[in-house]
RNA sequence: UGCCCCAUAGUCUAAUGGUAGGACAACUGCCUCUGGAGCAGCUGGUUGAGGUUCGAAUCCUUGUGGGGCAGCCA
């Protein structure tokens, strides 16, 4: 955790500052409570920075805490990538794992409480029936003819619903609070609902199922959570959190705090869309280097530290704002600057033959890692008489300020020679084949012995040495800055950029690459950053592009 | 036409009644064996109207705009 990462305070922590202060809560406890129905996206990246990072930095604790009270959405197979993208963003709750059905002894006990209390009652009202009595928006709801029963009938019911005796639907368990309340959460809210799903924790031991707004809170106070932070969806819920947690005297108050979620620039961050792109193949899978999920972006190169740079520098309010991508990409590539191994990549090769360099001979050259880190060293690349060039990187006709290859004109080959452009050689088509060439043989290493200087560096690979390797360019999956923001009647999946991905097979690299280990970052000199893909392998490697540097030429035209 | 919340440069965010600042983006130079990186500079902001105050982005009233809420989802 750099120093960095923490510059400002946001209203959250003036709360915490303001608690430990006044000594109601000297050290603070969070917790980070994921429903397991789904993978972690960068959304809950945020608020798993703010929610282990106030306890770091108020040296306080923060629990994982898996929401499961919803059998039938939530798996296994979510349980353990969630705890996975957790660790690899950097983040750890030793033994503080929970579930919420650890509770749900204790929540049924609760609820009993509740009942003998008066405040809770068992409602026989088909959904339709409670949809209709709880009134609209600008209506009060009706009274629930089940609404005063018996606190003893109530509990023999209830007990029988656990019992497994009435069929789903038939019966719930309802709060007592105010049918009038203009905050429809207060209008006698179900707790509990019958299920007969298979829960992927409690197998068939319960088929009764407590419901978010009863059992989050109690599960917060259980584990005497002093600040239960969510995004403001749940704002209207937090008088229903405190009503709970105010019935049971033996239980400690958490407070719930409300902070906006997270949205980027041409990204959609609902679970129900990115779960919609990944059933209708829009994309490959959860862990696609488009999608914004964490394994996703683990794929795609974006690094842990990147991503906590980006939400320590976006803050938390409760302002609804939309994030600029550029901003993530600038702190993918503020990392990477310093982590990337520099290779030289061609990805569409024009050749070029250097005339006056012999037909055999190969020079191994001496060329640095990391220009960024010393520590990183050299390594040997072959130079010959035959090479490629980037296509980008030879123009016939090239336009004003053009620093590249082009007739006459002289270049530098990085970390080789400098050449001139002789002659150019095209095809019936017209089309460029091949450039012919003179290298400057005092040039060895990129510096002229007279100290003439040239305008530009290009990148380049030996054509025998060169091995050949599969990259994807992957580009925004859509084209529409605020794609979840469409017109009435069209559909989100119409924005989508059909060329997101386009797969090079021409590409040629250094014949270092060839060792590359899945999910090393390389930085293609002059082009982009990559990554080694999962599915790399000596004979095919294939590399992911993570994100293209920043380039003042192609702007300039 | 109910209830709750929000409003500071293009974007996100600070300023806690006392000089409106930062990051990204953009732009202009410098520098450079990556047109990368780096460095320097510059442009641009408090939603409108009232009020309180010596002084308001901040407090109050009100308008406007935006978001959320009517699952036996979370």
């Amino acid at each position: 955790m750099t120093q960095q990462e923490y510059v400002n305070t946001n209203f959250i922590e003036d709360i915490i500052i303001e608690d430990r202060e006044s000594g109601k809560h000297p050290s603070i406890h969070t917790r980070f409570p994921p429903e397991p129905n789904g993978y972690l996206h960068i959304g809950h990246a945020k608020s798993i920075c703010l929610n282990f990072g106030l306890a770091q930095k108020y040296n306080g604790l923060c629990n994982l805490r898996m929401d499961d009270t919803n059998p039938s959405k939530e798996d296994e197979e979510y349980v353990q990538s969630i705890i996975n993208d957790i660790k690899w963003l950097g983040f750890d709750w030793d033994e503080r794992f929970f579930f919420a059905s650890d509770y749900f002894e204790e929540l049924y006990k609760y609820a009993c409480q509740l009942i003998e209390k008066g405040l809770a009652y068992v409602c026989e009202l088909t959904p339709e029936e409670v949809r209709k009595s709880r009134g609209t928006l600008t209506e009060s709801g009706t009274n629930s003819p089940f609404r005063n029963r018996t606190a003893q009938e109530n509990l023999a019911i209830f007990h029988r619903m656990r019992a497994g005796e009435y069929p789903e639907g038939s019966k719930t368990l309802r709060v007592k609070i105010d049918m009038t309340s203009p905050n429809i959460n207060m209008r006698d809210p179900i707790i509990y609902r019958i299920s007969y799903a298979t829960h992927h924790k409690t197998g068939n031991t319960w088929c009764i199922y407590p419901m978010y707004d009863y059992a989050h809170c109690i599960s917060d106070a259980l584990e005497h959570i002093t600040h239960s932070i969510c995004t403001l969806e749940f704002e209207d819920h937090r008088p229903l959190y405190d009503w709970f947690v105010n019935q049971f005297t033996d239980l400690p108050k958490p407070r719930q705090i409300e902070f906006a979620r997270l949205n980027i620039t041409y990204t959609v961050m609902s679970k129900r869309k990115l779960l919609e792109l990944v059933k209708g193949n829009y994309v490959n899978g959860w862990d696609d280097p488009r999608m914004p999920t964490l394994c996703g972006m683990r794929r795609r190169g974006y690094t842990p530290q990147a991503i906590r740079n980006f939400a320590a520098q976006i803050g938390v309010a409760k302002f609804n704002g939309i994030s600029d991508l550029e901003l993530l990409e600038h702190f993918v590539r503020e990392d990477l600057n310093k982590k990337a191994t520099r290779v030289n990549v061609v990805l569409n090769p024009l050749k070029v033959t250097i005339e006056n360099f012999p037909e055999d001979e190969v020079l191994w050259l001496d060329a640095e890692n990391n220009p960024e880190d010393e520590t990183a060293g050299i390594r040997q690349i072959p130079f010959s008489k035959h090479i490629l060039i980037e296509q980008d990187d030879f123009s016939e006709n090239p336009p004003p300020k053009y620093f590249r290859l082009s007739p006459s004109k002289e270049i530098r080959l990085k970390h080789a020679f400098y050449i001139t452009c002789k002659e150019v050689i095209k095809n019936s088509d017209n089309t460029v084949v091949e450039v012919i060439c003179t290298y400057d043989p005092e040039s060895k290493g990129g510096w002229a012995k007279d100290g003439r200087k040239v305008l530009g560096t290009s990148h380049w690979v030996s054509e025998k040495e060169a091995i050949p390797i599969e990259v994807r360019q992957y580009t925004k999956l859509f084209l529409d800055k605020e794609p979840e923001n469409v017109v009435p009647g069209t559909d989100y999946k119409d924005g989508i950029n059909k060329d997101s991905l386009a797969i090079m097979n021409n590409a040629l690299a250094e014949p270092s690459v060839a060792k590359a280990a899945a999910g090393q970052a390389f930085q293609f000199l002059r082009q982009g950053y990559y990554v080694a893909d999962i599915d790399t392998t000596e004979s095919k490697p294939i590399f992911n592009l993570t994100v293209k540097l920043k380039d003042g030429w192609t702007k300039k035209k």
